[in-house]
RNA sequence: GGUUCCGUAGCUCAGUUGGAUAGAGCAACAGCCUUCUAAGCUGUGGGUCAUAGGUUCGAAUCCUAUCGGAAUCACCA
């Protein structure tokens, strides 16, 4: 199937019989021809000019010739400086076109070895709603889970719940105090949302006094650790790990109006997980893992009884595992959640979908599990860390209310997508509950894009005052262009067009080639973006191809002047067309429209 | 201060393992709807790839230094 493969074989023996050189062929590069020049696919030969002793475009003559010669598949070359340019023989293409087009998964590939791959994102915390920042985890995780998926990976898609710790106790402190009983049906409010609001409320105290203890007299430093309501909630967390029954049930309660509340978010975002952790269940094995590792004298005690890790000839520093107070940190329940993982999955890769701002962390996690408790499958666990979203006026911080709601910006972008698809006029004959499902796939589709587009590891930029367009490299584009070509299949349909059987049309134009060889690539794309860990790559890949099939669109009337094999082979290509934008937007977690 | 990441057009971003003349979209301007969907297409303008060195046939890409931005170095998660 890969030609690139195919003539790399063949040139190895070339290399061989000729100049006696066997690894040369390491040194072949293999890539698409640009637009400007004439051919398929370019061998860049500079770099044999050393080991062969010879000029570059005297060698890519050789080579050209020789490929000529005895590789059926390629018609033509010429030469341009050191660059060879191969022409391939236009059956190659046509089988392509044949065969692929019968195919339902396009672009999904067999992995010669398959791995189990623990995934974990999303991972919350219980005591404010879900905002763009999650976002973007949940995008990423979800839609890496369906590219590792497609390349014949188990995925475990697992969420791990931070359900515990003293930011939850904040939460139940301040609703105790000033909720008067508050619900999620009494307020009318989401269960996230009614959290998230004393989460807030608890923030405001706590500053309070601490403003009050500084014109005490007292250093702000101390003020900030002396505030009675911070000692209030730290009282609160040692009585929710003793299992008071009364914290433990507010807790409960809590806890679940806000799982309530993300339920209602991931439903709609379209994200969904194989095992759910909680935090509140892994705690206690990290507890005795580190307890095993203070026995085995990798860590140590200080004086006041908290427990720590020597990190300082590994190049970090002491970290902190388990407070004075017994009390276990944010790193002793990612110990515990790795080790229930690794024994459940037996996982050959453990990826960890965690912003950019917690690579210390993690370093810390690898390196305690792997080289300090020497667990085998510390190695592959996997930091996948994306950059943060920030907003124009800085980055979002929750206790101060700048931050992007994940469930308002869902409402806004289905909005503008309702309202700009009304002015189009375009789905007059739609009934509502099919019209809201479209407004509902254009206004998330854009949001889930605009996210995906962009390199998952830098930081991006939203500007809420712009929001998100639907001109240009966008998902509404790309749905756009699915529709329209969907459109051309209905309509071959109604004239009963049957172009299943093997064609072989004898007049192409050039933009077709040009969209071959652009579907042709689909699969290794996806095989790279897998490699990569990118959904970036695929959606960028597919707003070029959408794009180009926009300019042949305009180009080439598909179902008239045409003769009878070239418009079935014209279909063919339309049908592919639809799985590689189809497949590819799968990939990210975006549905297309058969209309819009 | 230590460590890590980033710096490409006015703005938001692409740029495959180092390859040919640096690519889109937005914004601006000029055209194109009697045809399979104009959420589209065509054209124009816009660049010292932060800066300076180095590596080589060749550097936005690799190395070093400098400047600018971000994250982190918590008994927060």
């Amino acid at each position: 199937m890969q030609i690139d493969q195919l003539i790399k074989t063949q040139l190895a023996n070339y290399f061989e019989a000729n100049y006696q050189q066997r690894d040369l062929s390491n040194l072949i590069i293999f890539s698409p021809t640009k637009a400007e020049f004439i051919g398929d696919y370019t061998i860049v030969c500079f770099p044999f000019v050393q080991k062969l002793k010879e000029a570059p475009d005297v060698i890519a003559h050789e080579i050209g010739t020789y490929l000529k010669e005895n590789c059926a598949i390629v018609s033509e070359y010429n030469v341009i400086k050191g660059f060879l340019n191969l022409s391939f023989d236009f059956s190659l293409w046509l089988n392509f076109i044949n065969k692929t087009f019968k195919l339902t998964d396009f672009g999904f590939s067999k992995s010669e070895n398959p791995q189990n791959i623990v995934l974990e994102y999303s991972s919350p915390n219980t005591n404010k709603p879900l905002h763009l920042g999650h976002i973007r985890n949940n995008l990423i995780g979800h839609s890496l889970s369906r590219i590792l998926s497609s390349q014949n990976h188990n995925v475990i898609r697992t969420n791990l719940v931070n359900d515990r710790g003293i930011h939850i106790c904040k939460s139940m402190l301040a609703w105790l105090r000033f909720g008067d009983g508050e619900t999620p049906e009494s307020s009318g409010l989401k269960g996230d949302h009614l959290i998230g609001k004393y989460y807030v409320r608890f923030d405001q105290e706590y500053k309070k006094e601490i403003q009050s203890l500084i014109e005490l007299g007292i250093e702000k430093g101390n003020a900030e650790k002396q505030a009675p309501t911070l000692l209030d909630a730290q009282k609160m967390l040692r009585q929710w790990e003793d299992g008071e029954s009364e914290v433990i049930r507010i807790w409960k309660m809590m806890n679940n109006w806000v799982y309530k509340g993300f339920e209602v978010t991931y439903n709609r975002l379209g994200i969904e997980f194989d095992k759910i952790y909680y935090e509140s269940e892994t705690y206690k094995l990290g507890k005795s893992c580190v307890e095993k590792g203070l026995a085995d004298g990798v860590f140590f005690k200080k004086e006041d009884g908290s427990i720590w890790v020597d990190l300082t000839n590994d190049g970090l520093d002491e970290k902190l595992l388990l407070r004075s107070d017994g009390t276990s940190v944010y790193i002793t329940q990612d110990m515990g959640t790795a080790l229930l993982r690794a024994e459940a999955y037996h996982p050959d890769k453990m990826i960890y979908v965690v912003g950019n701002e917690q690579i210390y962390h993690f370093d810390v996690l690898k390196l305690i599990l792997e080289k300090k408790l020497n667990y085998e499958w510390g190695k592959s666990i996997y930091h996948m860390s994306y950059g943060m979203v920030e907003l124009p006026s800085g980055k979002m911080k929750s206790r101060e209310g700048t931050v992007v709601d994940a469930d308002n910006l869902m409402d806004d972008m289905v909005n503008i997508a309702k309202q700009q698809t009304m002015e189009l006029g375009k789905i007059d004959q739609f009934d509502s509950e099919e019209a809201n499902a479209l407004y509902e796939m254009i206004g998330l589709g854009a949001l889930k894009y605009f996210i995906l587009k962009v390199d998952p590891k830098k930081n991006m930029l939203f500007d809420p005052e712009k929001s998100i367009d639907f001109n240009g490299n966008t998902a509404s584009f790309i749905q756009y262009s699915h529709a329209r070509i969907s459109s051309i299949l209905r309509k071959a349909n109604e004239l009963n067009i049957d172009f299943s059987n093997e064609i072989t049309p004898n007049e192409i134009a050039t933009i077709e080639i040009e969209l071959i060889k652009q579907l042709y690539q689909f699969p290794s794309i996806v095989t790279e973006a897998a490699n990569n860990l990118s959904p970036a790559l695929i959606a960028n890949f597919i707003y070029e191809y959408a794009k180009k099939f926009n300019q042949f669109y305009h180009e080439i009337s598909i179902l008239k002047e045409v003769d009878a094999s070239k418009m079935k082979f014209r279909l063919k290509l339309c049908k592919i067309s639809t799985q590689v934008l189809k497949n590819g937007m799968w990939l990210l977690g975006i549905n297309v429209p058969e209309r819009m």
